[in-house]
This record gives C-alpha cells, structure tokens and sequence, in this order.
DNA sequence: AAAACCATATATGTCGTACATATTACAATA
DNA sequence: TATTGTAATATGTACGACATATATGGTTTT
C-alpha cells in the first residue's frame, strides 16, 4: 500500500482558517475601499474565535494595507500600496542570488523596454532637465560624481516616462542593482563607458531621433551588462 | 513663531516600536536566514513589553516572509519571496485607476524590452514549443481560444526568458492586464490582429532575425496598446 | 447664537495569566 | 536495535481587565 496516497491533515494555525475565512467575507459581501468592517468582538463572536486571534490574523491585512483601524472609528477597507511590501523585503542580505539575478536583469529589461513611452511622453522641460545632467557628467572627472550623475540620468528616464509605479519599482531595486554592480571592477565599467553609447548619445536619440534607434542605443549603452549575464 | 516647526509626537503604536526596534536588532545583530531567534517571552522581558504586543509584531515579519516559527523549535530567519506579498494586493477592486494604469504599462514595458534576454536564452527546444503554440493558435477559429493561445504565447517568450521572477511577475499582473483589455471592444482588437506583426511574425525573428528587429516587430505588435494609454 | 468646554460612550490598543498543542529529546520497553 | 512512551519546551489560543484615543451630545461661556 503506497504511503504517498496518505492526504495530508490540514496544517493551518487557527488564525491562518479566520484569515481565510475574513478574505471570503471581504470578497463575498463586496467590501470597497472606505468601507467599515464591524468591530472586533463581533467579528470574534461570528467565528466562534477570540479576539486575540480576530486581531492577529487583521493585523496581516493591516501589514498589507488592506485595513486600517483607528480607536473607537472601528476598521476600514483602505487601498494597499502594491510596492511597500515588495520594499521591506528588497534586501540583499535577505535574497538568494537566484532571485537577486532575476532582479538584475529585470531592471535591465524595463530600461531597455521603457523608450516607447520616453517619446509618448518627452516634453521640452524634461528634456532639458535630462541634459542639463548630461552637462553636470560630463564637466565632472570625480569618480563619485559621475556615478551620482549616473544614477541621476537613469531616475530621470523614469521620471520622463511618467509612470510613478515604473519609477518607484526602479528606485526600490536600487540596492540590488549596486550589489551585482558592486562585483564590477572599475576597469571594467571605464571600459565599458568608452566602448558603448553615452548618455549624451540617448539624449540625442531621444530629442531627434526614433523609438527604434533609441531601442539600439540603449541595447549599445547597457551592452556590458547584456554579456555579463 | 511658526507653528510648523513643532515636531509631531510620534504617533506610533507600541507594536510599531517593536517592530522597529526587532528590526534594527535583527540588522545589528546580523541575523542571517536560518538563525534562530531568541524566544519570544525573553524577547518581551528584553524590551519591556508584554508578549502579545511582541507576538504582534512578529507576526508581521512572519507576514513577509521573513522569519518562520514552529512550535518549541522557536523562530527562524528565512528567505522571503519578494512576489506573494505583492500578489495578495493585486486586485482590481482595491487598486485606483492610475495604478493599474501605470501596471498595465510595466507590463508593456517588459514585453518590449525582454527581446535582449530571449536572444541570450533561447534554445532549440523552447522555440519549438512556441511555435507549437502559434499553430495551434493559427488553426483554431474560436475566439476564447484564441485568446488561451494568445496568452500562452506570451508566457512562454517570458519562460524562455528564464527569469522566474519576471514569469511570476507577468502571470501576478495577469488580473489587471485582463481588467484594463477588457475595456476594449472586439472589433479594436481584431482590427489590431490584422494591422499589426502577429506572432508568427514574432517567432520567425526570434529564431532567424536579430535583436533589434525583434524589438520593432514587437513594437508593432502592441502598438495598438501603445497608442491608447 | 456661536464657540469653547466637558463628560461619556465606544472601539481599538496593551497587558497578564492560564492553558492547549506540537515538537524535540530522551528514557523505557520489547 | 528499533519502536514506543514520556517529559520538557516554545509557540498558539483564550479570556478578562484596563488604557487610550475619538466621536457624540450636552453644558457652559462669550
């Protein structure tokens, strides 16, 4: 008689069975943002629960921003921010590499994949700003500077994409992105700056030229990166 | 005197300063994933309060997926996913408008920047599988499978990415992909079918054209999306 | 009458204690 | 030696009590 045919007994904590059972109740009585949640007792005595364990498993929700409570208003059903959470846990002391790789290379992905949009949505004001950070890069021999330069010019991709979500994401994978980069050698990246397009070559691109050779100079400007994956 | 200069009392509750404060130590102290953490009544006495405001803020960090506990082997560090907790708030009804907005578009972001990696990762055998997927799409005439193969096929340029996190990524963005497509009627998309590259398109490139024309190929395909956000 | 003040009710926040339960380690037994 | 029983232990659940902030309505003050 095979063992494996053996199901497993459920293993949930009794708060993980009320966190099941108060997300059916959300989703089944059609709970909007702004919405009060009845109190905690009544919720516990509905359950056949305790408090304490009411309150344990909306503590999940609140961590997740799904419910806010405030004395004697009682709770209500708020609009989670999708990113704090992913943002607690970007750490790499926290990740595997695996994991930390994907990361790597999705932000080189979105740079890659984010032109489209810089020319639905360029403006001359932007533009400007964009080149008066090429400017300030360009003027600059401090190794530091430059990499601050750097940073800049790419943040400011994102700004010009107008998209807050994209330039929030990007901003969160910035400790991981300094941590693979960190494994470059100088050497490397001065290569690299020499050999490839330069910001001042996108900005070009992007002031007169087309979605698609701005797709090319940017594949030339992260080029290093590509074959290092 | 200018009243703005008061600074606000901290509004935090006690379990939020727990939080904190496990947070610092557990950063100080260099916890990595797999240590065990003190127990939770030494941790209480450590900090001067009582367990059930410890557990509470436990419990958060448990939420996360950063520490795990089981009964009398006490709690450990572990490795948290950055995706699960970004899905459990994927939901159309509790993100605004913007948002799903800006999530749509990442989504069309990633799809066109991911040609780069497909050209890195692809093999013999994925290809085939992707153009089993666009005859079994060619063939068929009915519409909700069109729509099964038309997904299918995108996730399989995302598996052939090799990035899981970008899959997960992709299939978690799937509910707001639908819900913003949904807004669109049957005629704009059949008269975007036929305008624009199909997949065929997309697969002949991917096994015998180069990155760069990928990517426009690409950019034509979804060029229907592009133009309405 | 309007504004400031006060008292009260209420729902969440915090606490202490007790007991339940699962797991580990070790001893007992065949 | 391998299995079974047993005690120790740390987390899980429960209940009851009080603290605290906030909304409400009534009272006083101007």
């Amino acid at each position: 008689m095979p063992l494996t045919r053996l199901k497993r007994v459920d293993n949930l904590s009794q708060v993980d069975k009320i966190e099941i059972r108060l997300e059916e109740y959300l989703k089944n009585e059609n709970f909007n943002p702004g919405d009060l949640l009845p109190k905690e007792t009544d919720l516990a005595q509905a359950m056949g629960v305790s408090r304490t364990a009411v309150r344990e498993a909306i503590s999940r929700f609140r961590m997740l921003g799904i419910i806010e409570s405030r004395k004697n208003r009682g709770m209500v059903i708020t609009r989670p921010d999708v990113l704090t959470n992913m943002q607690r846990v970007m750490d790499p002391k926290l990740l595997d590499g695996e994991t930390m790789k994907d990361i790597f290379e999705m932000r080189l992905v979105i740079e890659m994949g984010i032109g489209e949009i810089l020319f639905l949505r360029k403006t001359p004001e932007l533009l400007k700003k964009l080149e008066e950070i090429v400017e300030k890069e360009e003027k600059t021999t401090n190794r530091i500077d430059r990499l601050k330069y750097d940073i800049e010019f790419h943040s400011m991709l994102y700004r010009i994409s107008g998209n807050k979500t994209i330039l929030r994401f990007q901003e969160m994978l910035m400790p991981i992105f300094d941590y693979v980069d960190s494994g470059l050698t100088n050497k490397q990246k001065t290569m690299n700056a020499i050999t490839n397009a330069t910001h001042r070559d996108l900005l070009d691109e992007l002031k007169h030229g087309t979605p698609s050779e701005f797709r090319n100079k940017m594949q030339s400007h992260l080029r290093y990166f590509m074959e290092k994956i």
